[in-house]
This record gives structure tokens, sequence and C-alpha cells, in this order.
DNA sequence: TAGAGCTACCCACAATTACCCACAATTCCC
DNA sequence: GGGAATTGTGGGTAATTGTGGGTAGCTCTA
């Protein structure tokens, strides 16, 4: 483990009834292309006693995102399995959806592989930063993850007005 | 296996209640005009015991598609089955959906030979990518891949927005 | 019917990957 | 505070995978 953006989390996500994944780690991607999955996340993703494994995919703002297997299945069954094939950016869509995407299932050490393709894509080489975000996990590169949080930290309150939310 | 788009793809692909191929592949088209089939698409795909085979068929944007045989049957009996033999256009689609389709088994090694049309239709000469887009899979010749991805991948959030994709 | 070309099937090998073990550092818990 | 368990990271080995090539059988032609 580095030290810079220590390492936090709750071990609640462990929990069946968890509800969402939270905190913030920080890992070095290793020679294979390897990289732990935060500890707190390994239990409580499994659906299927063999199925426990987190569906990899690109997600927004140049990070990856990782859904838990059965949540995965339940995205496209609901809302791209219905899209037409016919259709030209239905096509492109699922093709970005799916072709850069990988199921993957830790190791017994808890780390997963990941692909080259996804590697480029968020610009992944040894320092990532993998955040838990509700429904989702994300994987970052370090120095992304940094720059953006610095500048978005900042305007939290605003944003918060923005959206209305009442605690 | 060259290095530039390396192949990444899930194994539990092969799983009976996988959802969904996925991943990209790339390799090579070798003289005789095979080309391997993920190792991760080739189980799974059994249907009855002998027909472990894909269909593959002219498809979209210069690819080629591969289905599983058994899906491919249904999408048939269907859909295809009651189209019009009357109908001008209904008979174009038909005719080259079939008379550019292969029912293809893969042989020990999990390659497929790719008939000379075929090649042709999707311009493969020697680097070829494949990938897994849900129900099927896409043959494209490397080059052209990588254009589309260069284009589409940018605008990856705005399609998600469009389509109003809720993960 | 003999030969040429083609295709399907098999063997072989190198490179890559998946899986397992090991160990040090950290954290947890009494 | 100290021992035990957990966690992060590196590396080794066996199995898988990608790719080239050979041969037997089939088809088509002369």
């Amino acid at each position: 483990m580095t030290d810079e953006t220590e390492n936090s989390g709750s071990d609640v996500a462990g929990n069946s009834r968890n509800y969402g994944f939270n905190g913030q780690f920080r890992y070095s991607l290793d020679e294979k292309g390897r990289v732990a999955i935060p500890a707190p996340f390994r239990r409580g993703v499994v659906a299927a006693d063999d199925i426990d494994s987190f569906q990899l995919t690109v997600g927004f703002d140049n990070a990856l995102f990782a859904f838990p297997y059965e949540y995965w299945r339940e995205v496209v069954e609901r809302q791209i399995n219905n899209l037409s094939v016919m259709e030209a950016r239905a096509r492109s869509f699922t093709r970005a959806i799916f072709s850069n995407a990988v199921t993957c299932k830790p190791d017994k050490q808890g780390r997963i592989t990941i692909p080259p393709n996804l590697r480029r894509y968020a610009r992944l080489d040894s320092e990532v930063v993998i955040a838990g975000v509700y429904n989702r996990l994300e994987i970052w590169a370090a120095e992304i993850w940094e720059e953006y949080e610095r500048l978005t930290l900042d305007r939290f309150e605003e944003v918060v007005e923005d959206f209305d939310i009442r605690f």
C-alpha cells in the first residue's frame, strides 16, 4: 500500500444488506496488469455461488466502472436488451459497452486483471485509485483522480444546492 | 498474438449462465483463411451435443456477425420465417442473409475458416478483431475496427445520455 | 480413371495466462 | 500493547491459447 491517499472504507460493504459501496483506495497496478479489489468489496458480490464476479466496463470521466455481476445482468436485461440492431446508434452503443467489457472474477488474493484496451481507455499505468460509488466501483488512474477531486471537491456545496438534496 | 489491441475477455463467458459475449480480441487470419474463435466463447455455445457451431453471416458496418447456432435457429424461426416471398425487399434481404451465410464448426484448435465471399465483404486480409457484442460475435478487419472505435468511443458519454441508460 | 487442387482434420510448439504459494506490512481485537 | 488475522504485492509453475504446417480424403476436370 502506498501512503498518499491512504485507504479507507467501510466493512459494511461485506454485508448482504449493504447499501452502497463507499470509500477510496489506492493500489498499484502490477506488471501483469493486476489490481486488488478493496477488501471490503470482495464479499457480498456473490449471486449464485460460483459467480462472485464483477462486470468491468468503460465508464464516464476516463474511469472504468465495475458492477457486481448480478446487478449488471439486470441493467442489461431491463435496458440494453431491447435496443434494435437495425439502428446504427444503438449498434454503436451496444458495441462500445460489450466489446469494452470483461466479466472478471477476483483471484485467490482478491485481484482482477484489467485487459489492455481498458487500461488504455482509463490511462492506467501504475498507480490506481478504486472508489466505491453507491452501486459501482470506479477505477481511476491515480493522477486523474487526484486532479478531479481537487477540482470538484471545492464546489461540493454548490453542487448539492443544484440538486436540492435534503439530508 | 499481436500486441497493439491485445486480447481481453472473460472466461465466465464459457459459463452457461453467461449473460452475453463481451471483450475484444485481435487475431491473425492465416493463409488458409482461418481465424481463432476467442477461447472464452468456444464453450457454452453447445446446444445439442454435436452442434457447437456458429452461424456466420454478413452483418452491419462491414463486419461479419456470428451467432451461436441455436440462437440463429430461433431468429430464423420467429422472424425470418414470416417474411413474404412476394415482397421484393424481403426477398433481397433473405437472399443476402442466407446465401452469404455459413454454418461453421471450430476445429480442434478452436478456429473457423472464413469463406472468400465473406472475407471480401468484410475486407479481411491478415489482422482481424473479434468483438463480443451481447448475443453475437463480430469479425472486423483490424484497421476498420480501430477507426470505428476511435470515432465512437469518444462519444460514448453522449450516447449513453441519448439512450437514457441508468446504471 | 488419373491427377491436380482444395478442404477438413490432426499434430506440434511457443507464448501467454491463470492459478497457487509466499511473505511483509498493516490492521484488528482482546 | 502484543499476538493473530487480514491485506497488499511479488513471483513460479502448470495449463491454456494462438499459430504454423502436414497429411489424408474429397471433388472436379481432362
